[in-house]
RNA sequence: GGGUCGCUAGCUCAACUGGCAGAGCAAUCGGCUCUUAACCGAUAGGUUCAGGGUUCAAGUCCCUGGCGACCCA
């Protein structure tokens, strides 16, 4: 499609130019000669409100009760004296009454000349059509903004995904299923920051501007400062400077934000999308798991008012306790035969590449064994379930676990076959901290561009005393693509990036 | 990055093996005081994504490019 056809007409001149548009435009010029167009207006009610109110009305009701509502008007019915229309607000819907006897013959006339997509505001009186249908009998309106071009068809709506992605607003107008999925995102991201309010958490803001990136194993984003003459990189994570928080007393900390990956596009990645990381100081990874259940089961009840969410076939239920099972474990029971850390390190390898894994050389048992959880188990954990224990060579931020030299105190929370939560035991000594840095940058060194480069601030910070830390990340907008029961993280992302 | 599919009126979609480019909705005009995607009649509306090629003839076949969807890595 020729990118800049989107819609038709492209200027004031094509406006003028083509018969869809003239019209409209022609009444938007005489509006505005007018006057007609005022500054605000005075609603009572919501949409949602006078349904709520009403509620009770007997089909073929009046009443005598006066109110102003205000939207957009869509789909109107017109049967010669008596007009039918559907006024859309944030609310909802309200059916609009307009009866020639009641508005007279000049306002019956102007209400004919307007188009599907105007906002206008009405003052009318509540009443029940014969069907039922709550309506507002229409005493006056006001023109308050002309739509100058035609609407998508009002009922198969806007079904071009491009369209809808970059004209996200002709989508919401339109679909309600984007509405939906919008206010849900919303709902979901006050539910967290409540949850997290309530245990204590101080939110806070770090900066997404860094001279390097760190945090996470992913390519950043690269961008400059003119004034400094340096090049800087946009934050992959948020994670090091939270920590940092944590050294100077900020017990409870947690951003919500925007972090930003060099990555591929496709359904469940985006370059741009929203994490929550909350770091609790004396802490453990169990008592993020503790914490995991009960933030998601009180997010699904704050949006749905009920722990079970529908996945396809499948009913999946948010209230905790959930299983949890060592990567190892899983891998084991995907293989036919025993795996390890002590298992010879080629024919590792082979039971890799023959199940499928795209073996790289610089890998070591620990990348191994994680390369087969992906592959093989993964996709399989529909219920709640931690995968815990990972090892330590792809975790370079989290505490060697208690009880294995080989592992960390990590945990992944997979619903749905796919990863909602990243969490550990944060590695405080500074000193295996910088172990595990230069292992990194050796990484680095060898071509593993996404491995991380060593942070020698972050460092000084945990020379001055980290205390034991639990901390979590986890990824909005795929919790929202759950909890909606969307496939692509697109519908979850108001404007999503597209090639411009 | 590779493969497959798609792009036709403002919107949603048709158009057989290459043979006059169509419908519904929206728009315009007319009718209708209880519609719910209202209904009935009429009118108007096209650079078939763009460019090139093959052909007597291209929406349809071929090439290049653009945008998008899906699958794969």
């Amino acid at each position: 499609m020729d990118d800049d056809s989107t819609d038709g007409p492209n200027d004031a001149d094509d406006l003028a130019a083509h018969p869809l548009t003239a019209r409209r435009l022609e009444k938007h010029l005489a509006a505005l000669d007018a006057n007609v167009y005022p500054y605000r207006f005075e609603r009572t009610h919501l949409t949602g409100e006078l349904h709520e109110q009403f509620a009770d009305l007997e089909p073929g009701s009046e009443t005598d009760t006066v109110v102003r509502v205000a939207g957009r008007m869509l789909n109107v019915r017109s049967m010669g004296k008596l007009t039918f229309a559907v006024l859309r607000d944030a609310a909802g819907r309200v059916q609009l009454f307009v009866d020639k006897r009641t508005l007279g013959d000049d306002s019956f006339a102007e209400f004919a000349a307007l188009d599907m997509g105007d906002w206008i505001g009405v003052e009318g009186l509540v009443m029940t059509s014969k069907k039922g249908e709550l309506s507002v009998r229409v005493q006056s309106f006001q023109l308050l903004s002309k739509s100058l071009r035609p609407f998508p068809d009002k009922w198969h709506g806007l079904q071009d995904k491009g369209r809808r992605y970059r004209q996200r607003y002709l989508d919401l107008a339109t679909n309600d299923e984007a509405r939906r999925i919008a206010l849900a995102r919303a709902t979901v991201v006050r539910s967290l920051r409540d949850q997290f309010h309530q245990r204590g958490f101080v939110e806070v803001e770090t900066p997404m501007l860094q001279a390097e990136a760190g945090g996470a194993a992913a390519r950043p984003f690269e961008t400059h400062h003119n004034a400094l003459g340096i090049d800087m990189v946009l934050r992959i994570a948020t994670e090091l400077h939270l920590k940092r928080l944590v050294v100077g007393g900020l017990e409870r900390v947690f951003e919500i934000g925007r972090i930003f990956r060099n990555e591929g596009i496709d359904a469940t990645h985006s370059p741009e999308f929203t994490t929550l990381e909350a770091y609790q100081a004396f802490a453990d990874y169990n008592d993020i798991m503790v914490l995991m259940e009960e933030v998601f089961e009180a997010v699904a009840l704050d949006l749905n008012g009920v722990s079970t969410i529908d996945a396809g076939e499948r009913t999946i239920d948010l209230a905790g306790p959930y299983r949890r099972v060592s990567v190892l474990e899983l891998v084991n029971d995907a293989l036919d035969r025993p795996v390890g850390f002590d298992t010879d390190l080629s024919e590792l390898r082979s039971i890799a590449t023959e199940s499928g894994v795209d073996v790289q050389e610089t890998w070591g048992h620990g990348r191994l064994i994680y390369a087969l959880f992906e592959e093989l188990c993964e996709s399989t954990l529909i219920d709640p379930t931690f995968v815990i224990d990972h090892p330590v060579e792809i975790s370079p931020l989290t505490r060697g676990h208690r009880s294995d030299p080989n592992l960390t105190e990590r945990f992944e929370l997979y619903i749905a076959g796919a990863e909602m939560c990243d969490a550990f035991s944060e590695l405080i000594d500074p000193l295996d901290q910088r172990a595990r840095f230069t292992a990194q940058a050796k990484a680095r060194a060898a071509g593993d561009d996404e491995a991380q480069t060593v942070d020698e601030d972050f460092l000084t910070a945990l020379e001055y005393g980290l205390p034991p830390t639990g901390g979590l990340g986890l990824g909005i907008d795929r919790l929202v693509m759950l909890l909606t029961g969307q496939e692509t993280i697109r519908e979850v992302v108001l404007f999503p990036q597209m090639r411009p």
